[in-house]
DNA sequence: ACCTGAACACCGTTCAAGT
DNA sequence: ACCTGAACACCGTTCAAGT
């Protein structure tokens, strides 16, 4: 039991409550009331603690994704296959998604203006920096050894991976997966596969002359 | 107005109503009673043509997929080239998923065990049937001119390029597209770019020796 | 048959009162 | 200070009654 006044234990134990709760039965099953219940305290003392359920969801997320990156990075740190890289974040980005799904985005949270408390916001923030660092220190060294296209521009190279890593955790989490017979490794691994191929610098294979930007008539055409 | 018992008119007008409200404020403002309200019967009645909220969602879902691929179905007969079929759809279903969100997938209502109206359902197999379809079609045109890489699982492809096409749909949905520069043009074809580029057979850049499937020590080694 | 709207159920949030 | 839980607000859904 918690002793009377403890706010810390309490707002650990409301935030371990509320993880269960989410992880057993999913979103729809986390209410205020059920929270408290587990909790043993009252329905408005949970509201002492997290302003609104949006808010206890924000720190709920907050702290998973401490505890991803806290696993990742040791990882990432050793890490120069750009492969390996983006199956290791997607697959261990697919988990969080499977919990807190489309709900919330760490790269959108982190960005975005919502009404969220300050220290919140902060962490998510700090979370979404720990990722991007770790990401783009390895684009980096990989720029450096001339390997990966360093011509195009980061924030188009981010954007499409990251896209592609909640694009495919959106597709694993959902039905959608069980319309064929492909495993979560298997599929990971052909996208970074193919993705790593298309960035990565080289000859150009067949009809491409390699213009990566904006052309109205793409040369990839297949005929003529 | 619509005259008393004139089921097919209302049925429509409801429709409408739901998908102004939709598109005007978004989905927390549709709400039965304003529907209703709009609609100018009463809420009961609502109930009388659509089973609940999420029957009534699906049908306008199903609808505007209709709607997108009238529209789509004659570009793409035409189209030869993998980019600009990539792009083509997913600008596409990018207006599609600003209206109607995360909340469902063409692919995954279609393929699910959801606890719709048969007809409705049976409206989105058709749709998610065109849409396939019509990429299948372009893949195995490509496939023939021995361009693009037929030795991948069709699967496989169609996986990581529906993924990406929500995942870019998402992104630049959410405020994630704030944190840079780049219009939706600009990523989009440089993602088609790439995903195609990574597709397509040919020469396999430098140190890359084209074993497209799963190996625990890939070869896109940067050092070594 | 089709339509009505008051009533019910559920759940997030508030706040005056308790210790 | 911290906690309580009855009460309020809101909105999806139902159903007995109306035409």
């Amino acid at each position: 039991m918690i002793r009377w006044g403890d706010r810390v234990a309490r707002r650990s134990a409301i935030l371990a409550v509320a993880g269960s709760l989410l992880r057993e039965q999913g979103l729809s099953a986390l209410q205020m009331r059920e929270v408290a219940r587990r909790a043993g305290i009252a329905l408005g003392t949970v509201y002492t603690y997290f302003p609104t359920k949006e808010g206890l969801y924000a720190a709920m997320y907050a702290q998973r994704l401490d505890e991803m990156l806290d696993e990742l990075e040791p990882k990432l740190a050793s890490m120069t296959d750009l492969e390996e890289l983006f199956v290791v974040i997607a697959t261990s980005y697919r988990d969080v998604y499977a919990e807190f799904g489309k709900e919330l985005d760490i790269l959108a949270v982190a960005g975005g203006r919502s009404n969220l408390a300050p220290e919140i916001r902060d962490q998510l923030v700090a979370s979404a920096g720990r990722l991007l660092a770790a990401v783009r220190s390895i684009l980096v060294r990989a720029a450096e050894k001339g390997i990966y296209a360093g011509a195009a521009d980061p924030d188009l190279v981010l954007t499409l991976l990251w896209s592609t890593v909640t694009g495919l955790a959106d597709h694993f989490t959902s039905i959608r997966h069980e319309m064929h017979r492909h495993t979560w490794d298997d599929t990971v691994r052909f996208a970074a596969h193919t993705l790593i191929r298309g960035l990565v610098e080289g000859p150009v294979p067949q009809a491409f002359s390699g213009m990566p930007q904006i052309d109205a008539e793409s040369d990839a055409r297949i005929e003529g």
